[in-house]
DNA sequence: CTCAAACACGTGTATTTACACGCAATGCTC
DNA sequence: GAGCATTGCGTGTAAATACACGTGTTTGAG
């Protein structure tokens, strides 16, 4: 019966423990690991809604919306609006791309550290995700 | 260029997904499987402050505070006064037992489905995620 | 014994997350 | 062209999380 370890709290608590070490990496950039990864991730999309950048990222469309105002506010991600007045097109201003750069070492020394941690196993771990990740709901 | 994924991101995301999958699981046993771990941990643990908890869960003593406050609402957790008066000691209750029981089975199945996608590789991933969590702050 | 340091707690505040709901805009059927 | 289903959004609300801060308790130095 060593099999009482719940996954799911497993999960939650490395999920925890990566946050706040990429966050400490972060810290002075101005962005947490949170704001960062999505701006990476918009930045790739390029100018899409919210809700297929929620598609694209797996996070809530209410959640995206959340977490954008503040960058919004800030001048890193602006809205544009397209053809469909219904949807509010967003996408990261040169403001967002030059800090992004600055930032960039910051998260690569953090992303290094778990590289090195994973000691070349980094894609086994992703493979292992994606394969709960693709379970179905 | 494809070292480009956050881990961190894959994670948080990750955690999101598994998390969704076993609160659809425990739907109906009235609690969410935060609560249901937590509770388990408690168990484990046995009567011990919250700060102990937190150091045994990998939570905040704050957080727990919070988690904690509605099972002690609804008499699944009773705080007992041990002879330093600073400690709120927890515990779980008879009832928390029996409620556990009744939701082992909904756990189980979450569970089963977890092991079942990870085929055999389960350990592996724990392995994997010990080492990150293992990383000096 | 006294009092300052150390410890344990709870609350205020903030972030990340998502579901339920309602409103505005679009598209489709007849 | 009118009306209804669909789509896209924002807000209200709530859970999980943790940091900063203040309060009460214990301990240890003198």
């Amino acid at each position: 019966m060593l099999d009482t370890v719940c996954v799911c709290a497993k999960l939650r608590h490395s999920a925890r423990i990566v946050t706040s070490l990429y966050d400490e990496a972060l810290a002075g950039s101005g962005f947490s690991v949170a704001q960062f990864s999505l701006l990476r991730m918009l930045q790739r999309a390029g100018p899409c809604s919210l809700t297929a950048l929620g598609a694209a990222t797996g996070h809530d469309r209410t959640t995206l919306n959340r977490t954008l105002k503040p960058l919004e506010a800030a001048g890193f991600v602006e809205s544009i609006e397209g053809r469909d007045r219904r949807a509010r097109v967003v996408q990261v201003t040169p403001a967002a791309r030059e800090a992004m750069a600055r930032t960039q070492p910051l998260w690569e020394a953090a992303q290094a550290r778990m590289t090195d941690s994973l000691g070349g196993d980094k894609d086994r771990l992703f493979a292992l995700l994606d394969r709960i990740e693709g379970l179905p709901a």
